[in-house]
DNA sequence: TGACGTGGCAGACGTTTGTCTGTATGATGC
DNA sequence: GCATCATACAGACAAACGTCTGCCACGTCA
């Protein structure tokens, strides 16, 4: 009797999946008994073998052995890493990760903590592109961006959120505003920051942010 | 011996907040000896106290005598619901949640899950207020709004971004375009979804959706 | 000098929890 | 009828894990 292969299918399946994924994300996994319980079967093996089907099918991961071992997939779309919320970034800040966040934001990305962090927008020289002041954009650390992208460069010691335009060679950082102009710099007191890859507007309360003591 | 009484201060308390919240943001609470190997204390009671010190502070929750069951608190700006991306919504998905989701979305909020969904912009009819077709916005279900919130509403059983605006008790749906009129619907011919608390837009790779097997 | 608080160590105990073996029942197919 | 598979149950074992008791070393302060 293969007691480990015993395929589930269905409705019912499904539903576990949920109540385990809502767990996970919710702080912690089930354990086998507390899947047993809300399920209602009378035997743990019945929501184990749920389980161990939903291993093969890949929809979760898991740690043999261990005490809630079940977790969602690392390829899953899940991950949520927390974003230090910059106020102002200044020259030094460039290398080191050593700014002082006003707080943290959850953003889903696989990328690395690292890699990633928020600014909140000042001023209004991005508004033809849809970026308002009081926005919080998420940007990708890079050096490096195409013509096109929006970036965050550092200029004259201010971080400033502008268009990146590549021409004949020739960096320029172009607002989104008809009132503002063009920045032509001397290349070697630009330094770009990152790249933009999100932008978030918090209507209602604002953006809940993660303090950390 | 009060052994249950020992606080601990500083740097290292500090430390092994952060990495438990990380533990528990990534999937699941550390054990009481994964805590001790990370510090590398020599005894399980080293790692316990420093953690009975973080709950006195109220910097974590726990469940006594289950495994992991350390939590962040419940107050805490960290829980992620999984929202519905919404391709359409019809007239019939008011009041069931029955809609057929594109995917799911996290986001931050201490709403819960039904009473938030997520829709895709179309169209150019807010522009103005820097909402761009393709730009996902988060909304709270509600059937009331205040004048001047951006709001979802369902208009020729078709789902629309506006601006709501009261004027003499006669409610209006304003887009921020002038190349749109605004909407002076009959009202019961219109129904206010929701109110958008939140837009997004993905400047690289999209939303991240978790799909519902 | 001694009482006391702090931070850490050692080891054991008992519960929680994952895992395994074996059985029962109904549906399906030969 | 009989084999086979899918689903569920019952019970036990063993590992993982939280919890407890007791001890030690070092500092402070009266």
């Amino acid at each position: 009797m293969a007691h480990a292969s015993r395929p589930r299918s269905g409705d019912r399946k499904r539903r576990i999946f949920l109540f385990v994924r809502d767990r996970i994300l919710s702080g912690a996994p089930p354990t086998v008994r507390e899947v047993q319980a809300h399920c209602g079967f009378r035997a743990v093996q019945s929501a184990r073998d749920y389980l161990e089907a939903l291993v093969r099918d890949g929809l979760l991961d898991k740690e043999p052995g261990k005490a809630r071992g079940y977790r969602l997939p690392a390829h899953s779309p899940y991950p949520t890493v927390l974003v230090p919320l910059l106020g102002r970034v200044q020259a030094g800040a460039l290398t080191t990760a050593s700014e002082h966040p006003d707080g943290y934001l959850a953003v889903q990305s696989a990328r690395e903590r690292d890699e990633l962090f928020a600014l909140r927008v000042h001023g209004e020289s991005m508004r033809d592109a849809a970026i308002l002041p009081g926005d919080v954009v998420i940007v990708h650390r890079q050096e490096d961006a195409r013509s096109g992208d929006i970036v965050v460069a550092l200029v004259e010691e201010e971080a400033t959120v502008k268009r990146l335009k590549v021409q004949a060679g020739r960096v320029e950082l172009h607002p989104a505003n008809p009132a503002f102009a063009p920045i032509v710099p001397d290349p070697a007191r630009v330094r770009i920051l990152g790249k933009v890859i999100e932008v978030r507007r918090y209507l209602e309360g604002g953006a809940l942010l993660a303090p950390e003591p």
